[in-house]
DNA sequence: CCAATATCCTTGATTCACTCAAGCAATAAG
DNA sequence: CTTATTGCTTGAGTGAATCAAGGATATTGG
């Protein structure tokens, strides 16, 4: 996992706490992902993919570049997690879905769901039990 | 930048904010870090190395490997940022101390100050005035 | 309608973070 | 002194991320 970037010292005990927070969250996220043998990245673009879309929305939203993305969804693509198929509309694109298999073992398991919804999301790893 | 791994959708506004300040406080981070030429993992070891410690302890503090400390460390050294010399005391272990010019360029400057301070610092990237 | 341009994505090259397995050197334990 | 144990380094490997190019399709403006 990244390094943590908090700070060496915080200035009051709510400041510490947040940062231990995000801490405690990251590395949720991260075991929950490798539970499904998946990379925090993975998680990140898998979790984003609910309802199906393109490449170039997840670069935008995401902040990074189209490359990365593009290389990510490849392995998810080679664990058959995702499918990429063109565009009626616009055949440069390409439409992500989540194949209906992983879709379950993310959403309907035991595991603590490292499907990284961006907001609002009822399984964050954070709900971990253990 | 790592993506972010924050859920697609949050329960409450202030579940949201929190998302937010953790993607706005990363960005800012790692832009400061830049603009000194530095990795974000540069800039975390570097920020707790205001008193002169071991790596062990950086390692275990950071939760990652010790070989991981050495490969940054020897970035942070060959950029002369930091000695690495023998512990009279363990001559296995090594204490690693800032050069002066680096402090001076990290925390007396004009710049966010990337250094990663964990807990209780007063110059976090999220007080740039920028 | 066609040329120029912009958009969407992919490829290739690079850099770095990170992990694991081995190993060396020095200290600690028996 | 032998046998761990500890502190760090090295090497191999994976993956994330960025940048520079390029291919294919759309779009725009003659």
């Amino acid at each position: 996992m990244a390094l943590p970037n908090g700070p060496v010292t915080t200035s009051s005990e709510a400041e510490a706490v947040l940062f231990d927070l995000v801490d405690v969250y990251d590395r949720a996220y991260e075991a929950a992902a490798a539970e499904l043998s998946l990379s925090p990245a993975q998680a990140c673009v898998l979790g984003r993919l609910d309802e199906r879309r393109g490449m170039g929305a997840l670069a935008e939203e995401l902040g990074c570049d189209a490359s990365n993305i593009t290389q990510i969804v490849a392995r998810l693509e080679a664990l058959g997690l995702v499918t990429r198929e063109p565009n009626p509309q616009d055949r440069r694109a390409r439409l992500l879905t989540r194949t209906p298999e992983e879709t379950r073992s993310t959403t309907g398991s035991q595991q603590p769901s490292p499907s990284p919804a961006r907001r609002s999301d009822d399984s964050h790893p954070t709900n971990r039990t253990s």
